[in-house]
DNA sequence: TCAAGATTTAGAATAATTCTAAATACTCCC
DNA sequence: GGGAGTATTTAGAATTATTCTAAATCTTGA
């Protein structure tokens, strides 16, 4: 069973593209279906791959592109937890991710809350951040 | 004038390098005294370059290995904050980086404290966390 | 309908990293 | 001190990840 997208989606999609001076095309709007439809972290290769399946003419760089676009347009995050490939997320809530250094994959995580206030330089202005906790998955960690 | 490692870094490096199995070797040396040179996050390439100044012959496979030494064995810290190149980091206190998304400088930043107890799923074993704020630096946020 | 601009496409180009096989260096044991 | 065995380095090839290019297609507004 697949996710297909809701109404409700695609008008927040057209939105949120559109604030950004975009427009929601229909390879837009596959690759956010990708992202949504198992949010495992994939990387932008995996999300061709997965992409192919229900759009075969799309190529390489309308996925860059796309997750360019949906990331810009603030519907879905880049996840660069470690050296390797970038991988992305449509989870927008505030959350953190565990990266698993023995399987490589990568889990949400609830934060806290609010980063307590960080000191910053003079005149540097923050706009988001990430927290990415590595360590062992309960899978990997059992196996050990 | 450059910064030259003291005699208790070597110490320190052959400790550290030690009780992960590893030696303490020439390169391995020159490309921490890279690091601790200039603390401005280089890439592998960078410090590949720099690297190479001071001892012409070292080669790339070999900058790529030194670094994996050094992070493995606690001495150096691996940075990823965007897509691209990782960047390195021989500042081992609790600290977050800041990222310029404009000019794509990268600086340490103190944090807080202990990261309040984040609610991981059962069986997940933290090593680490990493703390990642994108914005504009202080330059940048100026221009603009 | 047409022109202008946005988007997609295939494939080439570039950048980042890893791999390979051979040469060199070091350590331990005799 | 001489070797055997292991660790490390080296140059360069190979692979992986991402970006670029130029042409084709689509969309939108006059």
């Amino acid at each position: 069973m697949r996710a297909r997208s809701h109404p409700q989606d695609e008008q927040h999609l057209t939105e949120q593209l559109g604030a950004t001076g975009l427009r929601l095309t229909p390879q837009r709007q596959q690759v956010y279906d990708v992202l949504v439809g198992k949010q495992d972290h994939p990387t932008a290769e995996e999300v061709f791959i997965r992409a192919k399946k229900q759009m075969p003419e799309i190529s390489h760089a309308t996925v860059y592109n796309c997750l360019d676009a949906l990331v810009k347009s603030g519907v879905a995050r880049q996840v660069t937890v470690d050296r390797g490939a970038t991988r992305f997320c449509p989870n927008m809530h505030e959350h953190g991710h565990f990266h698993c250094d023995t399987c490589g994959m990568v889990f949400d995580v609830d934060l806290p809350g609010e980063l307590p206030g960080v000191a910053l330089p003079r005149g540097f202005k923050p706009q988001r951040y990430e927290v990415a906790i590595h360590g062992s998955c309960a899978n990997c960690a059992k196996e050990k």
